[in-house]
DNA sequence: TCATTATTGTATAAATTATATACAATAATT
DNA sequence: AATTATTGTATATAATTTATACAATAATGA
């Protein structure tokens, strides 16, 4: 039998998360997939309990997820459409598994509370990738990082709350200084930079973004980073705050 | 009996609407006073029904608050705290009124339904303040138009509420070119100056904003104001989209 | 050892945008 | 017809953004 969790927490009030990660030059996203037969995937989600508030219910989902404690949250939308119910993704997964896999391993009552309407809170979240080991939930077959480019189609409209988040993301990148959260301790400023033409989807040129951000006095200057590569090292900095 | 309009709506979810107007140089926010004693304000603001969208909810509630029906409407903030419930608000109603008094106005269902906790969700709204004739609801003793610098002490958060509102506002002004929404049909561009040094608190060179504005090219120019007044009359001008 | 190469850090020039100042045009009033 | 307050716009100055240039550096390899 798995679990839904679905008393003590507000009926009909879900948050979604997007986990934002950054590698290999490309932006990431954490997405599960169900073990269920047919390819399910969705954003890492959850429900409210009645003795948390919504941030501390969107942090538990990412500590559960991600296991990381601290992490960099911003609530970005609600999404509250009236057909927003996941009725159809279960008549697909009892369509795909039969009734009776699906009444063996679901609490009836449990299932007439989650198929309801809901109004779901959308996160998101940007994390240092190399901290990340995500965690798979009971019914996960895997948890992973995809490209925000090449993203599975996901259950509802979780990929529209991708994209939604993402135009977020854009709009907060410059003004609130949080790309760096999507980076180690310590980074060169050719990451930065990467990270930044990533999610603005435009290139940069190098010296002024550098003496941009240099500019800010954000950042300390650490040592030397070696790289093996037959030209200057760049300098390594950390977050000065 | 005054109903409070529980069944068939979502339960534990609100809306509370920050409904901006500007006149006589000052951004104005409207809130409704209680009959009760004891001085009650509050945000215009109700529950979501279950055949419709959040944003259809924000309308409605709009619409029986002012009459209008095309209103210019943002989604800025969900506020989720845990101690967010009016059962304190309730609890100093009855201490003011008395128990009787409650008992009989009120069914006590729909107190056991209203005074749970409640995640609300923000939505400001910016309307032509000359077509709004403000509504009073059933337990309404006054709907007026504050100040927003002098605003009444209102119940729960509302006050922090209009405090995000205005910030949200302030981001958006610019970017969106959404003071239009605040102006009638026809304005001249002082007035338009105006809500700009109002709603960002600081005040503008009128040749720049002048300039900075027409070049946006989103405004028509028709013919002058007649104002009666010893100097040159300035053009009235209106939204070309 | 010392050119060669790719990349970094920074300086400077050019273009654009923002801010400040100036001034003619206008609609009454005296 | 001179005066006044305000409007519309032009121009000068300052600040910022964007583009280009170049020396410094850390290997590599003749």
């Amino acid at each position: 039998m798995i679990s839904l969790r679905a008393s003590d927490h507000i009926p009909q009030l879900s948050i979604d998360c997007v986990i934002f990660g950054f590698s290999q030059n490309q932006l990431k996203v954490l997405s599960p997939k169900l073990i269920f037969k047919g390819d399910f995937w969705s954003l890492p989600g959850g429900f409210v309990r009645q003795d948390e508030s919504i941030d501390q219910a969107a942090r538990r989902i990412l500590e559960e997820r991600t296991g990381i404690k601290d992490i960099y949250l911003e609530q970005f939308r609600v999404f509250g459409e009236t057909d927003r119910s996941n009725l159809s993704f279960w008549d697909r997964l009892t369509e795909l598994n039969g009734e009776a896999f699906v009444a063996e391993h679901f609490n009836r009552k449990e299932l007439e509370w989650i198929t309801k309407r809901f109004v779901s809170i959308g996160y998101y979240a940007l994390v240092d990738i190399t901290k990340v080991i995500p965690v798979k939930m009971e019914a996960d077959a895997s948890v992973e990082w995809y490209d925000i480019q090449n993203l599975p189609p996901m259950i509802m409209d979780h990929n529209q709350i991708v994209a939604a988040a993402l135009v977020s993301l854009q709009q907060n990148l410059d003004q609130k200084l949080i790309a760096f959260n999507l980076l180690p301790e310590t980074f060169t400023m050719n990451e930065v930079q990467q990270i930044y033409e990533v999610v603005l989807n435009k290139t940069l040129l190098r010296s002024n973004f550098q003496k941009k951000i240099l500019d800010l006095n954000v950042l300390e200057r650490l040592e030397k980073k070696f790289t093996g590569k037959a030209n200057k090292a760049p300098y390594l900095y950390r977050w000065a705050q």
